[in-house]
DNA sequence: CATCTGTTGTTACGTTTGGCACAATAAACA
DNA sequence: TGTTTATTGTGCCAAACGTAACAACAGATG
């Protein structure tokens, strides 16, 4: 979880950095930037000058300049191939995602055990069999991973033994990479449940208070006493 | 991002308890959960700790206690409502997702500015003129958002006019909140983006190296020297 | 040219977090 | 009953992170 965050945020700067330029402006503030993702100036400076990144110290910084650094770190615009396993809801609806595209984002096959007789928009779907053959033929080194979770694992594993190096994981199983590679997990269910009891304990905390402070809660973090004692059972 | 973490393990606990406790198993240990969710035994004692779970110096920790403690922390088992707005690919998906079902996570209506004419499942889904009227006569405070990212901020303001007080926010945009609420953002395109980069990184490394050192990258961290010069542009 | 304003770059600091190691201790066993 | 063994509970530590504050400085202004 090191550098993930750090990581993230400069993607973001990113892409706020693309809107920006495409409305036309040249400079950037250090506080335009922490307003655009949610963040402190002082941090988004911290960042900025990690990477090298200096700006002028009136004018802020160049938002070509900027992009330019950012694309080498981030790895260009070029779109890279990624392939997805398991062409269920969740599945076929990322298939069709076409927000992807101008993200540099290219799924270029799905797998099913019961593959559809035709592909989704342009993207053909293979069955299982051919995963390895597939793998082994193209350059994608990463996947999507939306199977259920009891094919989870297994599927990881011939994933893997094929090549793939990256894997977004979506089955509600936290996949540990037993090598080198790159496993990500998103829960979509966890992130739910998480946003209930964030606003359970939100709305009983007003109820206990009156109303009385406004209080904020973005992306996290509720108080302690939550803890000791049950929120809403 | 403080406690956020925190809580995350607690219910990723849970839901693997709740897979010990399908197979029989009575007791566990710190390092089956640390080995499970993927994180050190000292740490799980540690929130184990935190929420006052006291296990058996010898055998472990009690699972029925520890589910008890759990689930009157998180905020039980009883089923909560939330409703989507935005019934593209991704929220047509969500829609149809049945794991959520055995999550606790039941979706009660969804909002489209075309609702089609039936339901999805037995989902209704209504037109986004009627999104105001649903919410004061029901129960649901969260919502699930995902309309496109040029009408995020607008849907989400009538969302929490309307009374939802949390979000999940699923268009590639940084939603913050403008008052008492909580607004989650999960950005899968990002996602992607950061194991692409990871992914390229870690082939890099080998290429410098000759594959001597198995380094295994899970959840995120690469070297600081990818931050010098580009990995792949 | 001098001053002033506003933004960056950086240092110092407090907080949080997770890891390590070890003492305390409960069960098992001879 | 005494010993051994395995596991918890915890105190300490080092690392990382983000914030605050401030000095350095570039440009605007008159």
């Amino acid at each position: 979880m090191v550098r993930k965050d750090f990581m993230l945020r400069l993607m973001k700067y990113k892409r706020v950095l693309i809107q920006l330029r495409s409305l036309g402006l040249e400079r950037v503030f250090s506080n335009n930037l922490g307003d655009a993702i949610g963040i402190s100036a002082a941090l988004v400076r911290k960042d900025l000058a990690r990477i090298e990144m200096q700006g002028n110290r009136r004018g802020g910084y160049g938002i070509d300049t900027m992009l330019e650094r950012l694309n080498r770190l981030l790895g260009g615009k070029e779109a890279q191939e990624a392939i997805l396993v398991g062409c269920g809801n969740l599945g076929r609806a990322l298939l069709n995602h076409e927000a992807f595209y101008k993200e540099g984002i290219k799924l270029v096959a799905g797998f099913d055990l019961v593959p559809p007789s035709t592909g989704i928009g342009d993207i053909p779907i293979y069955s299982m069999d051919e995963l390895e053959n597939f793998i082994n033929t193209s350059q994608a080194m990463v996947a999507l991973l939306t199977v259920p979770a009891a094919s989870a694992a297994e599927v990881r594993d011939r994933l893997l033994r094929a090549g793939i190096r990256g894997i977004l994981n979506f089955a509600p199983v936290e996949l540990k990479c037993p090598g080198d590679c790159v496993i990500h997990n998103v829960n979509i269910g966890l992130e739910i449940e998480n946003l209930f009891f964030l606003v359970n304990s939100l709305v009983d905390r007003e109820a206990r208070e009156g109303s009385s402070s406004v209080n904020c809660i973005e992306d996290g973090s509720c108080d302690e006493d939550n803890l000791s004692e049950g929120s809403s059972a």
